[in-house]
DNA sequence: GAATGTGAAGGTTTTCACAGCA
DNA sequence: TGCTGTGAAAACCTTCACATTC
């Protein structure tokens, strides 16, 4: 599926930048444009040209010299590179503040990513409906998630008890974690987890605004890198 | 502020990875850790132990030869450094999913970032009570902000009015911004701006269990970096 | 003319390896 | 002995610059 240019490691950086490809073209899609250059990509995103075109070629020749990409097919191919022309089953484990958050998040549909399964361990939670979903008790977590073909669990419970509920969740065979607890879990090597850590931006800026504010001259390079 | 080692540009990893030293240095200072050596954070964190020394001497010299850091005295170091030895004052804009999930959010407080004020445009929810705090009218949002000492900006509203009330946050004079939505933003030079964008995990996600998954060799470096 | 695709150059970040200190 | 602090080396990522193609 790498394809093409045989085998050259991608950076998290690149694939990083390729989700911001993505959403642009969507965008660019809907405003029925036919094709795009580098140059207005790497403008909308703060890149360079020149990084766009290498991100892109990593995974072949998709543009035309001297017009640019054709958005739509440049779209579906980093669609595909991404896993995003299909449906991924998900289940959440947790519908506490964050949780509930996640269920309705429309960006999650439209990318294909799919909330099939929800989980609780609070009596009160279980047997209650959201958005749809009626939520299952914990106890069931292996079996349904086996029965339901679930490919990635996103965790949203509190960190006291998110290292329990992940290793029950890499015993029902889940590949790939996406964690919300503030707190750094154990998987195996063959398991793929990634944390979304909401205070670290915020810290950033906090950071920012108290080391660089009047001190443009050092600030940081690409502080603005993945947006 | 950033002091002794004068004036080296400090990288945007090496500040994400202040924010995990500090989470790592709080869990041991429960524990009544009194050192800690740079193997053993890293070992936390999935680095290196260089990595770890490298990035703390950036800061100063906090370590003793043969014996490792001091927790306490470290943990509150990168907390002053990151800015968490205060409270930050923060506005929030859109109550929405995600919105709502923000205001309970107990790490927030935990660090600092104390929640103030709360903006919509929905006359349904104005008035209304989130944990404490009144919903106020977006129209008054210039005005609140600066009688409030506001400092940091959280943005959760639809992608399609997120520019709109970026634009009258600049204006009220406000320099740090953490966006939620899912589009790309236009401000000033001088105001931070970062993004919080929830897909671009899950689909890192997506991308690793279908380009690596089969293919550990190729495996991304460092999948697990800032986790 | 306009814009891609890409080796090579340049810059940044990470790792190595070891001197120096408790 | 154990572990930090740090120049130097290695690895990695970004930008340049230009041949190439439409």
């Amino acid at each position: 599926m790498i394809s093409e240019s045989s085998r050259r490691r991608i950076s998290e950086s690149t694939v990083r930048r390729l989700s911001l490809y993505y959403r642009i073209l969507s965008v660019l899609e809907k405003e029925n444009q036919a094709t795009v250059s580098s140059k207005e990509l790497a403008r909308r995103e703060k890149l360079t040209p020149a990084q766009v075109r290498k991100d892109l070629s990593f995974f072949g020749s998709f543009g035309t010299r001297g017009l640019g990409y054709p958005v739509c097919e440049l779209k579906k191919r980093i669609g595909e590179i991404l896993g995003l022309n299909r449906t991924w089953n998900i289940a959440l484990i947790g519908v506490g503040n964050i949780g509930s958050a996640l269920v309705g998040y429309k960006e999650f549909q439209r990318q294909g990513f799919h909330i099939k399964l929800i989980f609780d361990n609070d009596q009160r939670k279980i047997g209650s409906n959201h958005k749809g979903i009626t939520v299952s008790d914990i106890k069931n977590l292996g079996k349904e998630l086996r029965e339901n073909n679930i490919e990635i669990v996103i965790v949203a419970v509190p960190a006291t008890v998110a290292q329990y509920i992940v290793d029950d969740v890499v015993k029902a065979g889940i590949k790939a974690i996406l964690n919300f607890a503030p707190i750094n879990l154990k998987v195996p090597e063959d398991v793929f987890l990634r944390n979304e850590n909401m205070s670290m931006e915020l810290e950033y800026l906090s950071f920012a605004r108290i080391n660089l504010y009047n001190d443009l001259g050092t600030r940081i390079r690409s502080i603005q890198l993945f947006e």
